[in-house]
DNA sequence: ACTGCATTTCCTGCTT
DNA sequence: TAAGCAGGAAATGCAG
């Protein structure tokens, strides 16, 4: 088999020229802070296809949903044709979260743009008050919906109703989603019924997810064959500073992040690809990547 | 305080 | 020679 790596584009996180326009304005933007685009700027109304990609993008970072949760295909349209939609519309194009996009929407029609206050209605994470004197990062902000683990639970379709309705809930009760703010910052796991839960994502969901969601860290990690699950490195090095910037551990080089992979042999979440460098395989144990997991 | 888990760090030796 | 791989060993941070 051939390697395609001749073809790769060559994107520099700390470089600002880029060969071709890219499809997201930075790299980066799930380390870069949650609102680096324009479209929150702007009403509605007069968004590009790409800024109502974006705040779709926003929604799914934000509530920490699967990208398979929002069929960005029902949404290749204009801010003008977005505002014209019903909810039926949305209902239609989004399925579960039809409701929460519409009702955001109208938000946004009406009320107008409160930067990085459009989606906290929306999120069980909203930082009310600091008590913690110290500096957060901002990956600490990244939490899940709710508090099974990828592990056990990663369930497709059943997954993403899941988030999507614990996200509805705190939609359409601001009061209640902030108390259960509290609850989960002070008791994060308390009501979970799990052995145990993540501290946040693995290893080995990192990189599933940016697997998942090219369009947010282009040009990192590649599917060699999707329906096989094996996939390969492109930027060894900057996939591993994200990953140490998402732990908030600034000297995470790749030598370490692929020690950590390959611990995954054994527990089978990452079966062995003998001879190919930078190459791996999803294993038995990892769940959520496969095009129709259910 | 203790324990288990999931890394993280460091290392040696090997392969590409 | 550099980069990556394999895996042992110990350390670390966190949560229960």
């Amino acid at each position: 088999m051939i390697l395609q790596g001749s073809n790769i584009m060559n994107i520099n996180p700390s470089a600002s020229s880029h060969p071709h326009p890219p499809i997201w304005p930075t790299p980066y933007s799930a380390c870069d802070g949650f609102f680096a685009g324009q479209w929150h700027d702007i009403h509605p109304q007069y968004w590009t296809k790409f800024q109502v990609w974006e705040w779709l993008q926003q929604f799914v970072d934000t509530n920490q949903l699967d990208a398979n949760c929002i069929p960005f295909q029902e949404f290749d349209i204009n801010g003008e044709r977005l505002c014209s939609m019903s909810l039926q519309d949305f209902n239609q194009a989004a399925g579960a979260a039809g409701h929460i996009l519409y009702s955001n929407v109208q938000h946004l029609k009406w009320h107008g743009h409160y930067g990085s206050q459009v989606f906290q209605s929306l999120n069980v994470v909203i930082k009310t008050e600091q008590t913690d004197p110290s500096p957060i990062a901002p990956w600490k902000e990244d939490t899940f919906l709710f508090e099974n683990s990828y592990d056990d639970v990663y369930d497709g379709k059943a997954f993403c109703r899941t988030q999507l309705s614990v996200a509805a809930a705190n939609h359409y009760n601001t009061a209640y989603a902030e108390s259960e703010v509290k609850k989960a910052q002070d008791h994060p796991q308390k009501a979970s019924t799990k052995k145990h839960t993540p501290r946040g994502t693995h290893l080995w969901e990192f990189i599933r997810d940016i697997l998942l969601t090219p369009e947010k860290n282009p040009g990192l990690i590649r599917w060699e064959d999707r329906s096989e699950g094996v996939f390969r490195f492109l930027k060894s090095e900057a996939v591993a500073q994200l990953w140490g910037k998402k732990k908030n551990n600034n000297s995470m080089t790749y030598e370490k992040l692929s020690r950590a992979m390959r611990y995954y042999y054994k527990r089978e979440i990452l079966e062995r690809v003998d001879g190919r460098r930078l190459v791996y395989k999803f294993g038995k144990n990892a769940r959520g990547w496969k095009e129709n997991d259910s």
